[in-house]
DNA sequence: TAAGTCAACAAAATCGGTTTCGGTGATTTG
DNA sequence: CAAATCACCGAAACCGATTTTGTTGACTTA
């Protein structure tokens, strides 16, 4: 498995021109020290021979690895995140512009995750890293601490004070989703969410009771549904939610995935959402647009974000103060059509889905 | 910049236990002409230092990255491929247990594609390329064949006799796909395809001609149609082969953007996907389940081909002969709702798509 | 004109490992 | 009992760069 790829080393362009190797590399590290004719015939010889410095003896020499960390979990949920695909690519970008590479890392458990950090630290194969899915109380953020590791979040925890993050201002984000609802004219509205360990849902859940609030409407606990991130978890919740004595008329949920889950509920038991029900997402997730209805739902850029995020801890390594890279950003609105007045009251709402649950669930839009 | 950690190296441990480094350096690549104290002494030494030997000076010598790397193709069509992230997730679990990593690059054109792959082998970063969305004629297979650089690709091109792949049958399965429809009761079945650069559209296209010819069904020119493999291709797409004079009955699609695409068009014209219309697509996204209808779609585990082509590229590595690992898997079928008999002739469909674009497009299955 | 300065580079040390080469004392072998 | 073998491990070379230190001749300066 050895790999003695006849590459063209520094000796070799040394020997070429009848310098000393360490001529060259101050050459190539633009020092200021070397005559204008000798840096020519260097550049000429590196041209000539195609060299190109190997990066693993450099790194050796240096301390550095010019590589960022990512460990993206999975395993929970519908299957891979796609705002991860997006989020990834927006790092990559970042980084290719200096000539930076990204290694990544999957883990599928909390101690996985915390393991795959050591490992890599340990073996000093990355300088930094991007922590994604930040949680309340974050073991890998205080193992990073701890270690005196360079990294930015892209989320905060629940104490954000004393590290660089890039987050999205969840609770301004949900207060406006609670507005938005509340100005179509809906008074009862639910709150479709996720574990709130994850720091995202806790705060999405916040800007949701702080909607409210703002609005003078009363908080109703029942109102409030937690759930797996999934598909799966939206529908239930939905039918948790729609469910109750007197029902919510607008769901505002966490993700676009539970968002999805809930209008497959409504589908399936012959609410029109849109219109019987309204149901608001979070993420933009480009498929939303060919549900049906398309998804309304909050979207922020992901690949802008992973720009963003990856800048900033390249800040961090060139020493800046992580305190002074935090930065929030909102997310905006797009509207489509799963969002509307509410066509009915609670009651009557109630009331129709009763209905539609002693019959044999509705078929679809099939054969119309 | 300079990552002084204060890491405990080679020299620490063997200077605490008071031997040579090259002792310390044997016990842990297991050699054996060591006296079992000694060896007991350094393993407990390490032990106690927490000592991890830094991967980059063992690189320099033994001219190996354990790093394996992969350049995804970013930009074309509706923003990252969510197959990739799974793909991705396979590939790093199965380097996980082998104690490799993964480099990602992304890349916007196929120039910049070669590029990140010139960087990174004269930079060697790393050992092998996995490479993905194989195009007939591959510039990158070219590229890393020329320089006898190891790599694994997922998917084929023109030629893929010498050198590594996985890949899906996809003649085959779009033949099944031919199959099926025709056992539905179709006889008019349209193809919705993909750029013929790619490696896998023409081989679906093909597929889907050999399907036709094994069942002796005519094989009609015009009922294949070939757009960007996005949603909104399958939109054009299907737009297209419904407005022809005779529209087929039933769409196999090459991928699942373009089955949702269609499935777009046809609800947006009022006709019913599943009954009316047959749409098939390929990839298994998870998405499609939370569809209406439900998408029928072809599924291969992303996963599971990700830890395929990770072990593959290892063997490359450990000097198996790349033409000896070269394996073909089949996609199976998940019927969900978006395919079924058809409810009508190619005529009546015509005439009814006829009638509703003459009014304006269908409002969905809103407000029912 | 002797001493000090400076530009331009060579030589050597260094990063943290792995691997080769030798050397020592104990044990076998002839 | 001398010679060969062996187990065990120290010393040094090496991987390919960067960086520090030293050297040389030309040029200033006093």
């Amino acid at each position: 498995m050895s790999r003695a790829r006849g590459s063209v080393t520094i000796d070799d362009v040394a020997r070429h021109v009848g310098v000393a190797k360490g001529t060259v590399s101050r050459v190539l590290n633009n020092y200021t020290d070397i005559s204008d004719d000798t840096r020519k015939r260097i550049l000429k010889a590196v041209q000539e021979l195609g060299y190109q410095p190997s990066a693993t003896a450099r790194n050796l020499k240096r301390g550095r690895q010019d590589t960022l960390g990512i460990v993206i979990p999975v395993g929970h949920g519908s299957g891979a995140d796609p705002f991860l695909a997006e989020f990834i690519d927006g790092i990559a970008r970042a980084l290719d512009e200096l000539g930076l590479d990204l290694l990544v890392t999957t883990a599928h458990s909390r101690d996985h995750m915390i393991e795959s950090l050591k490992r890599l630290i340990a073996r000093r194969k990355v300088d930094g890293f991007i922590v994604t899915r930040t949680e309340v109380n974050d073991q890998r953020i205080a193992y990073l601490k701890e270690q005196n590791f360079p990294f930015v979040a892209h989320g905060r925890t629940g104490d954000p004070s004393t590290y660089a993050w890039f987050d999205i201002d969840n609770i301004a984000t949900f207060a406006d989703g609670v507005r938005h609802l509340y100005s179509l004219g809906h008074e009862r509205i639910g709150f479709l969410g996720g574990p709130l360990e994850l720091n995202f849902a806790l705060q999405r859940r916040d800007g949701y009771r702080q909607g409210l609030e703002a609005l003078g409407l009363s908080h109703d606990p029942e109102l409030e549904n937690l759930q797996a991130l999934s598909e799966k978890g939206g529908f239930a919740g939905a039918k948790a939610l729609l469910s109750l004595e007197t029902p919510p008329t607008a769901l505002l949920c966490a993700t676009d995935a539970l968002a999805i889950g809930a209008v497959q509920f409504c589908r399936k038991f012959g609410l029109a959402a849109g219109a019987d029900v309204t149901v608001i997402g979070y993420d933009g997730l480009p498929v939303g647009e060919y549900l049906d209805p398309p998804l309304t739902t909050f979207s922020q850029s992901a690949q802008e974000a992973g720009g963003r995020v990856a800048r900033m801890l390249i800040d961090v390594l060139d020493g800046k103060n992580p305190e002074d890279l935090q930065a929030l950003a909102k997310a905006n609105l797009i509207r489509r059509a799963s969002d509307g007045p509410p066509a009915m009251t609670p009651d009557a709402l109630a009331n129709a889905l009763r209905n539609r649950l002693k019959q044999q669930p509705y078929p679809g839009n099939k054969g119309e």
